[in-house]
DNA sequence: GTTAGCACTCAACCGATGCGAGTGCTAACC
DNA sequence: GGTTAGCACTCGCATCGGTTGAGTGCTAAC
């Protein structure tokens, strides 16, 4: 037996009444709301059928059907019906931001709020990473009496900021004589090439060799565990809004995920190249999310990082639409991160 | 009728017993768990006595009776047998920490993890603030040819940071001077203070007008709507593993809550003198929380700011556990935040 | 190939019933 | 007078059987 025509468009309705309804839908249902001329009995064969191809379940015998992952998943491929949407939530994203003051932190956690109170779904927004940033600037900022903040520019135009313990008192002007010197031999090198040449500046520059010593150790703890980035999450408790999740306990379980940022910023960062990724069920590849959905976008800066957002949602999602307001924030977001503020030129 | 020593104790194995179980209690159990030499029947008067005095409410004629907010009130301020709690993980809190390097929304972040963790209930942690923060150092750090990043130092050890464009092309020492000029002027004041003194020396230093009135532009902005300062929450999800929570609009209006982090700060923040507070129930002051209790300690750093944790979890509250772990935490925190690394001196 | 008809299934709903925890009251006891 | 045993009473909760209705699969006719 193959699919057809037929059989698919009478997957789709059926797909379409699920994530509408979260109800299993049966034969009567497609052969009235959705009138393709064809009696209840005929769409029963066919479900039938269906199911036997594996896009369909049963929760039990006398109930309606209701789509398997293999369903959604050409649903996404190829029957799914797109569409943009127009939202001026959505496009407010960058206005709203269109001052020249603005935090990275700022920018990703209100654009996980936008989207998950449009989408109605969980948000997840990682801020952009790429591969290994190079130094541009290295600043030592007075702080207190023996204590300065260690600025960190880079390419990608995060700045890491740490308080660092000064030896003795040192004034503004020795501080900065230092950072110039700092970022005269370290500009353009990676972190880990800083932890390689610093040793060589100490034993060349005495003078100031307890400070270098200090920095020295400061670059290495920095290298060697870098520093958690902020993941914004917006909407976790819209998920308590579906009927899948009435039940206490698997609510419960979700939540708790959520609650560990760094597992879930590796669950949405999962495949970094791709542009677009819909993971269905069990393809998230995680035990508590078997009857979750992710749909993930990424967007970039002007240096070429890699951001990615994200919507977790049950896997009756509203795809297409999830899909479009990730599309145009992606956008929005790039459009943002292009506009100089946190890149370099 | 007046509360003597007896009805003291039957209210207080009450309490207890209800804390633990979660379930009306009768007086059989009282008076076998809880041997004080008293038939069920002598209970049964006493309580009806409590009832009358407002400290026992009955959910329905034939349940055993839960002790109302008067009674946890009474609890908290004078039945409730304290004690210390030794916990590895609160010790080894500012331990976590001792290394130099850190970042204040680290250490809240890991407060209010390890507190979420400790009591099983949800953790709330508010940096530390103060009255008007006084301008220490205002430093100018190229990141871009057409940007900087703007860092101010104040006395609260709280650095804020943003990029501002620039208006045309600066080298580093020009920022440098320039740095040195702001922080000359406005060391040692408000920033409100500081937005009146930047016009005048806007008209005394005419070649970098431009700079300094985008400068004078941000620092408007950063008093007029200050940044939303980093709220740290942890455990939302442990409220599910209470039977009180059971309930699925229950436990989505309180999530909803929590995500508002403005709004919580607000609440957590309530009454800023108090070292440690506790309000149970409608004292919270708010309809959401009418069946939740929130218990609040303070923490200080070297410079008298003060910052608050806070746990919140349902009116049967461990108070006596939670406030025991809050005390520790706070003087943890007091400690780690006294080592001078954020504070000035 | 399509469809009307029909027997069958099964979750969900409803109401009756019984159970048990717990109460309030009364009368006896110390 | 305080304490306690005894007892009738209440009422939530779980259980059980019956009913309902949505939905299926199958068959026979079109």
């Amino acid at each position: 037996m193959e699919m057809d025509e037929r059989k698919m468009k009478i997957l789709q309705a059926i797909i379409d009444d699920y994530i509408l309804t979260g109800v299993p839908v049966g034969s009567r249902t497609i052969s009235r709301k959705y009138d393709m001329g064809l009696s209840s009995a005929t769409i029963r064969n066919e479900m039938s059928d269906l199911e036997e191809l594996g896009y369909l379940d049963q929760p039990h015998v006398s109930a309606g059907r209701i789509p398997s992952a293999k369903a959604y998943r050409l649903y996404v491929d190829s029957l799914m019906k797109t569409g943009r949407i127009r939202d001026d939530s959505l496009e407010s994203v960058s206005r709203h931001f269109s001052g020249r003051v603005h935090q990275m932190e700022d920018v990703i956690d209100h654009a996980a709020s936008v989207i998950s109170t449009l989408t109605r779904y969980t948000a997840v927004v990682l801020p952009p990473k790429g591969k290994q940033p190079r130094l541009q600037t290295v600043q030592l900022v007075p702080v207190s009496r023996d204590a300065a903040l260690v600025v960190i520019v880079t390419d990608a135009g995060i700045v890491r900021d740490s308080t660092i313990r000064l030896p003795g008192e040192m004034d503004s002007d020795t501080l900065y004589a230092v950072s110039r010197a700092l970022t005269e031999q370290l500009q353009g090198h990676t972190l880990a090439e800083a932890c390689e040449i610093l040793p060589e500046m100490i034993t060349r520059m005495q003078e100031n060799e307890e400070l270098l010593q200090g920095l020295y150790g400061f670059l290495r703890e920095r290298q060697e565990k870098p520093h958690r980035p902020h993941v914004a999450i917006g909407g976790t408790s819209n998920m308590l809004n579906y009927p899948e999740y009435n039940d206490v306990e698997k609510a419960r379980s979700f939540l708790s995920l959520m609650e560990t940022r760094d597992k879930l910023a590796s669950i949405i960062d999962g495949n970094g190249e791709m542009a677009f990724t819909v993971r269905i069920g069990p393809e998230t590849g995680v035990p508590e999310m078997v009857d979750c959905s992710i749909v993930t976008a990424s967007y970039s800066t002007r240096s070429g990082q890699q951001g990615t957002i994200g919507v977790i949602g049950p896997t009756r999602m509203q795809y297409s639409r999830v899909m479009s307001i990730l599309s145009t924030m992606g956008h929005q977001l790039t459009e943002l991160f292009s506009g100089g503020d946190e890149s370099n030129e």
